[in-house]
DNA sequence: ATGAAAGCGCTAACAG
DNA sequence: CTGTTAGCGCTTTCAT
């Protein structure tokens, strides 16, 4: 039963209904007694605002977008979960895209979101430069706050990981470690986080005079087989690297194999390093050593961020900076060894 | 820039407007100049019919609600890609809530979605009984269909794994291999899919003669550490079991550690199934023989048949039976061995 | 082939 | 303290 069947059903107008089961009922001066009889009534046939009537009225939906390249990755569910949590105390409901690591889909998925007027979009972009993207959110009036990638000339705020730092961070450990050979096994050439994080580990490398052979910088893809197919390469080579750094996903998985198959053993012939922590990370052979991003601070942040956008600007909210940049730090466990 | 707007710039009326950009004008016979002259300022001031307006008067949302009790659990996020590709190519967007495995969260969440008057919910119940949902699903008109595990006295279509079979799977495939002594980790007492599980363990038990000891069937959760506390119960018994099947969720990762802790061999002292077949199965240690379910399939069929129950029911679409029972099959790997 | 007008369910400004 | 009214943006019937 919606409000105006229950105002005619009490003989009373919409708007008081309307006043009483939104809540407003204090700032309307509703009569107890009146409030009291709404109350009942909307319990008894179980009544609720249409929330459609009322967005359309408001212009406010209560929905919150969620865009993420791949919600199987247990680094976007984990944020995915976090973020709802969160959101969900602001009586915000998510809409939740996947684009599959798929620029086209991205460009779909985030026009019927700005279509639909969200009140606001958490945005993961696929890890590939996508022009269509940043011109759809510049020109739209959505408040957008951009996660894991920032996207060059955008004008909302982001928070991101320090890919430089977190590259740089893995390399210093296997170079800590006594390794002079050591490979990275990329997700995408294209893709910003991977390309930091390459840069630090070069960077790194350079800095504690490594050698610098291009054979050693390669991937194509954030999947297992694609980190398989890396990692073969790598094995294969005359001077295979004594250190592998998996600059992201699933990847690692396929390094594992690829050892398995070439009889290679972790950490005495081979070291790793793999990006993100997954929940199996340390239950794999060996338990891997991982860089671990701080994935509940970054829900908390992309929520608060996006809630003081929200018009009205929730009031006592924390403000801070429009580019947060978390740092990575290292879990140790046993896939580092001395060469 | 909304269509009356446009209509205004074009000075046509609304309606015209309405009937050329929701894809009507033949319908509607509009002469070929007006479609023109609507889609080329339509392009150009890039407008859309607001799907909130559009929603309220036909009473379609073009959304459906994915209820699932843990987004970060593989088998809920390889649903949840599934079945939000599946959608989108009927033009339907995915409203995700995740319930944290509470009921009183999720009995919460489903009245928000009932009252958003979706056009349709993928529901995955908690485990537990949980008499509110029922009630509110069978009062509500919105069509439901249920995953994972079917709810008693709902009139709505369910898809589900066979449990009592996949139960009776992985106990025959212990006792195949000479084991009499097994162990059921169960995730929650009350949950559907594990009481059924276990049953089916129990009489694969029975009909092999094996010992019915009561110790040997605990467990209290789906986290790792609930896992990891009832492996070690299991293994500090006097007479350990000589396998342990997980009849759900993370658990086995706590066996393993518990294994690891003991001293204990997988799998020349304790074999292990686990249900769920999961990213990392394949490269844990060892290599874990897994219950898989058909997720893929179950997807596919969720999907097909809210559809099918969503108006006006999408002609052509194949229709089956309203609880379709998918039976699991067992990926052997190497955490099987003769006792 | 197109326009006018009603109405989906709600909220908020205004009027008492 | 409560009612009346207008209007959010759209689709659709009815009229022409």
């Amino acid at each position: 039963m919606n409000i105006s069947e229950l105002a005619q059903h009490l003989d009373i107008s919409v708007s008081t209904v309307s006043r009483v089961l939104s809540g407003n009922a204090a700032k309307y001066r509703i009569s107890q007694s009146t409030v009291k009889r709404v109350r009942a009534a909307a319990e008894k046939f179980n009544a609720v605002p249409d929330p459609l009537g009322s967005s359309l009225r408001t212009g406010r939906l209560s929905m919150i977008g969620l865009l993420v390249p791949d919600i199987t990755n247990p680094f976007f569910s984990e944020l995915a979960r976090a973020i709802e949590l969160r959101l969900r105390d602001s009586g915000m409901a998510v809409l939740l895209s996947d684009s599959a690591e798929d620029s086209a889909i991205e460009n779909h998925l985030l026009s019927t979101m700005l279509a639909r007027k969200l009140d606001g979009l958490i945005f993961a972009p696929v890890g590939t430069t996508n022009d269509g993207v940043a011109a759809a959110i510049r020109n739209s009036v959505m408040p957008v706050v951009t996660l894991d990638r920032v996207i060059p000339d955008l004008n909302s705020p982001s928070i991101s990981l320090d890919n430089l730092h977190a590259g740089k961070l893995a390399a210093e450990h296997l170079i800590a470690a006594g390794h002079r050979r050591i490979a990275c096994l990329r997700g995408d050439d294209d893709a910003f986080p991977d390309r930091e994080r390459l840069r630090g580990a070069q960077q790194a490398l350079n800095a504690a005079g490594c050698e610098d052979d291009p054979a050693l910088f390669t991937g194509d893809g954030y999947s297992r087989e694609a980190g398989l197919a890396g990692a073969r390469r790598l094995l294969s080579l005359t001077r295979p690297p004594t250190a592998i750094i998996t600059l992201s996903g699933q990847g690692i998985l396929g390094v594992l194999q690829a050892a398995d198959e070439g009889q290679i053993e972790i950490p005495d012939d081979l070291s790793v390093v793999a990006f993100d922590e997954q929940p199996w990370s340390a239950f794999v052979n060996p338990p891997l050593t991982t860089v671990v991003q701080p994935i509940a601070e970054m829900a908390r942040l992309a929520v608060t961020k996006l809630l003081s956008l929200t018009s009205p600007p929730n009031p006592g909210i924390e403000d801070f900076s429009d580019e947060e940049v978390l740092l990575a730090h290292i879990h140790e466990r046993q896939s580092v060894a001395r060469p």
